[in-house]
DNA sequence: GATTTAAAAACGACCGGTTGGTATATTAAT
DNA sequence: ATTAATATACCAACCGGTCGTTTTTAAATC
């Protein structure tokens, strides 16, 4: 049996990346959380020593979260191009359109909101980023080494570029709460993404 | 000459825009803007009524900041996918490579933020964006009209996902502040419009 | 299965400091 | 002298966080 204290724990940091995500980390005050968790200043400060030490619990929860629902359908000896275009459906129609995280996606607001205040938090945020353009760029290379992409292009750049990609859709996408955004950069990614087969 | 009362005005919306940039909007505090202007209380709130209001002016300011920047070099007679990919490289080399708005571009920073705080803001925000989806589409179109372009292509599609483009690039930039993130967006970018080329 | 018991968990009052904002007094410009 | 501009003192509400106390939990004992 899970213990009672694990369950709270775990509660608490469902319901602080849920407002997380809609209010972002400055605007949700730990008065807010408790009355999302229905627990008490005690309560709360007996499962995490500070707010930075929940959001730090929050992102491990959030990336597990994001593991689940981007991997899907993606088999390891499947074609690597069409392991990219099917991460990247799944970020977009997925995470963002499926609202998995509400409000935006939790990592990009938190990047952008972050950034200039917290140095120890958004490189945190940033070595995520860069674990996911080394994944693509490595998927890239091996579709490379098929010999199915056109000569002399530069895969960590290409890597990032769509990275940037799926974060400028998430922040136009998190405002809009257009589901026809996320068609549309699906769309000319694909697109993209069929110019670089040779 | 320009009577004091407007200078004080201006240097509140001036050091406001770069706090706003830096910390955001709920976590720049009145007393940072006092701070940076050497006002007081009174002092400021004898130019605008709330917080809410100075956002307002500091918005009308970061556009036209924008515009200056963003037109350069724009000759309303030149080729219009020429026009295109200058407005673009502006943005990204002169606006966000230039620290035009230190810590990361105003706009997206703020469309982040507020996207699930305050309606008004962020729907005010958004309008600023759909007009330049709006201009970039215009300009398709013009080079469509010379023959310029593949066939069939959707220029609303194409001009916001140029939009969200710049946006990932100003989230990523404003987090790493590697320059590269820039020269490599560009260049992908480059490479993708000329993929719309007939 | 009931009772005991020690530890785990939750409570809630309180802390110093900060928030956006106001009313009034004072100073500076014209 | 009049008005525009700024300073000052103050407000209630809220911020993240602490700590001694009480309640709940779950395992050990009977």
């Amino acid at each position: 049996m899970i213990p009672k204290g694990a369950r709270t724990r775990q509660k608490i940091i469902e319901k602080a990346l849920r407002l997380f995500c809609v209010k972002g980390y400055y605007n949700t005050s730990i008065n807010d959380i408790l009355q999302a968790t229905a627990l008490t200043k005690g309560g709360l400060y007996g499962h995490f020593a500070s707010k930075e030490e929940l959001w730090y619990a929050v992102y491990d929860e959030a990336l597990s979260t994001w593991r689940k629902v981007v991997f899907q359908g993606i088999q390891s000896n499947a074609d690597p191009l069409e392991r990219i275009q099917i991460l990247i459906e799944n970020d977009l129609k997925k995470k963002l359109g499926g609202n998995v995280f509400e409000g935006g996606c939790f990592f990009h607001s938190m990047l952008v909101e972050l950034s200039g205040q917290s140095t120890a938090m958004s490189n945190h945020l940033m070595q995520g980023f860069k674990q996911l353009i080394e994944l693509l760029c490595a998927w890239l290379k091996e579709a490379d080494q098929q010999g199915q992409l056109k000569e002399n292009l530069n895969f960590s750049e290409i890597a990032s570029y769509m990275v940037i990609c799926l974060n400028g859709a998430a922040a136009l996408y998190a405002s809009s709460r257009n589901p026809a955004i996320l068609d549309q950069t699906l769309s000319q990614i694909r697109f993209y993404i069929q110019q670089l087969k040779r």
